[in-house]
DNA sequence: CGCTTCTCGTAAGCTGGGCCGATGCTCGAC
DNA sequence: GTCGAGCATCGGCCCAGCTTACGAGAAGCG
């Protein structure tokens, strides 16, 4: 019989890319990852890892084993959720990641609405770099997180996790110092959001699709310091609804035919824990009127 | 994470029925299932075992986790066969369990057609009483066996094993000193298998179809001991075809419209493993002609 | 070309989870 | 009542699996 907790680091080990960081993601030594993956490729008799330069890669057997461990951790996911229902009376630390914006506009009514019903349940916040999530619900670090995707951005969906359709939506604003399309501001200087991050896809993709490159002259991830320095004359942006409060005199924003979703991501499996379903519905019911995606 | 060791002793308790049977199919102290069996309870946080006098039975959501547990060791099997699909060159111990009257008739034929095609598989053969078959499977004590079922006597699937389309139906015949209907031996003695077994079940049925309840002289499981009992006048039995090799002068055999069917029998998600695949079709190959059940 | 850095593997040592055996308790059979 | 079957608990032991330390090989860089 295949050791679960060994075929779970091989799951992290296909996503993660390296040892060390499913170690480092399990609060592991690289070291214990690496014995135990030894002992399951002695056990499984074929090569699942290829040792490449100083670097390991899954063989085609490993993929393959891979597809069985996500069914298998998806099945004791469930198993996990079906007890937690029969336990009555929720209770415990429910531990939900979320991006900024969301933390700050959001989250809060999410968890006052929850704490009205479930007043055992112990929600812990986590603002958690998006590019981590994934990592973070997969190792257990988190239990539900926020997650967005922008129209021009397509969000590929991760294995062994599981989101729910978009719980809101909200438009995207050109902010500046006059009203426009953003094909105008082809001459502006620019704020985006660091390289790597969705923002900045997505702000590229809009400029690349009025027909220019941005001329990126500040790299901000904070939506009201951006918005501050927009008012400042320093370059115009492209800002959600949800980053958007008080702004600053002299900005003036411009609603845009693009949007940004919400929707709450989970192990895949864990939809049916009582937990998670209530966090959905309390920030279904948080969400304000008009950004809401009703069923 | 639920830990699938012990959900794997809760699987087997609720087909066992006692943490003794468990301990003793999985070559455990009864102490050490307990142990595990309470550990599993304090994380699932939810009563799984009712202590009923001096047993122990399933509450509900044991019983329902008992589910989650069959999919998940289903799935491990699955992946177990990939495995053994990966590894070129068919090797290693195959434990076949068999009944006692295709031990004699067709396993030697199967084993050596198998020998032929994959001279690495060690075959191992136990010859395994019928009752005991399932445990043996789930427990992991075999890989693969043969197991039968009558017409008369419905053979209810057991949950974490699966079968095999019948690989080969032979008819019944009743064995007496002088050709007959079954409704004809009213008043003779019969020669049954042990009371409990399919066997018996199968010949008193049959009895009761033709309306009366045999008087059962001798309990003998041996169908060459049974047809020398019948030859020596101590009364009429039911036979199937396999259990008659060179009848003893003065039987008198007849065709009866009563077939056993035989199926091999191994743990669910093992179908695919080659060793056992092999095995079912070395199975098919080797049975008679007149008995095989085609495709 | 040498230095650093990163990653993986191996060796050695320690710790605690989990097993066993013994004991005690409770229930049911006789 | 007595006995035996079945389960829980306690004490003690052992090895699976972890950490730390070290070494080897590959990539990047001046």
């Amino acid at each position: 019989m295949l050791d679960v907790r060994r075929l779970r680091l091989l799951r992290e080990l296909a996503h993660l890319g390296t040892i060390a960081a499913v170690a480092e993601a399990l609060s592991f030594s690289a070291s214990a990852v690496s014995q135990q993956l030894s002992v399951l490729e002695k056990e499984a008799g074929v090569p699942l890892l290829e040792r490449t330069g100083r670097r390991v890669v899954l063989t085609p057997a490993g993929r393959n084993l891979v597809r069985h461990a996500e069914a298998v951790l998806e099945r004791l996911e469930q198993a996990g959720a079906e007890l937690a229902h029969a336990r009555e009376g929720l209770a415990g630390p429910l531990r939900i990641g979320t991006y900024p914006s969301a933390a700050r506009a959001i989250v809060p009514a999410v968890l006052a609405e929850l704490a009205g019903w479930h007043p055992g349940l112990e929600p812990m916040v986590t603002e958690v770099d998006p590019a981590e999530v994934a990592a973070a619900l997969r190792a257990g670090e988190l239990d539900v997180a926020l997650v967005h995707e922008y129209d021009l951005v397509p969000a590929d969906p991760e294995p062994g996790l599981a989101v729910t359709r978009p719980v809101f939506t909200e438009p995207m604003y050109l902010a500046a110092r006059a009203p426009g399309t953003v094909a105008d501001q082809r001459a502006e200087p620019w704020i985006l959001s660091p390289p790597g991050t969705l923002c900045h896809s997505m702000a590229v993709r809009a400029c690349e699709s009025a027909g220019f490159a941005p001329r990126i002259r500040h790299r901000i991830d904070d939506f009201a310091t951006v918005l501050a320095l927009v008012a400042a004359g320093q370059g115009v942006a492209l800002v959600p609804h949800l980053g958007i409060d008080r702004p600053p005199p002299g900005v003036v924003l411009t609603r845009l035919p693009m949007y940004r979703r919400t929707r709450a991501a989970f192990r895949a499996g864990a939809g049916a824990h009582p937990a998670i379903s209530a966090f959905v519905s309390a920030l279904h019911t948080a969400v304000p009127a008009p950004l809401r995606n009703s069923a």
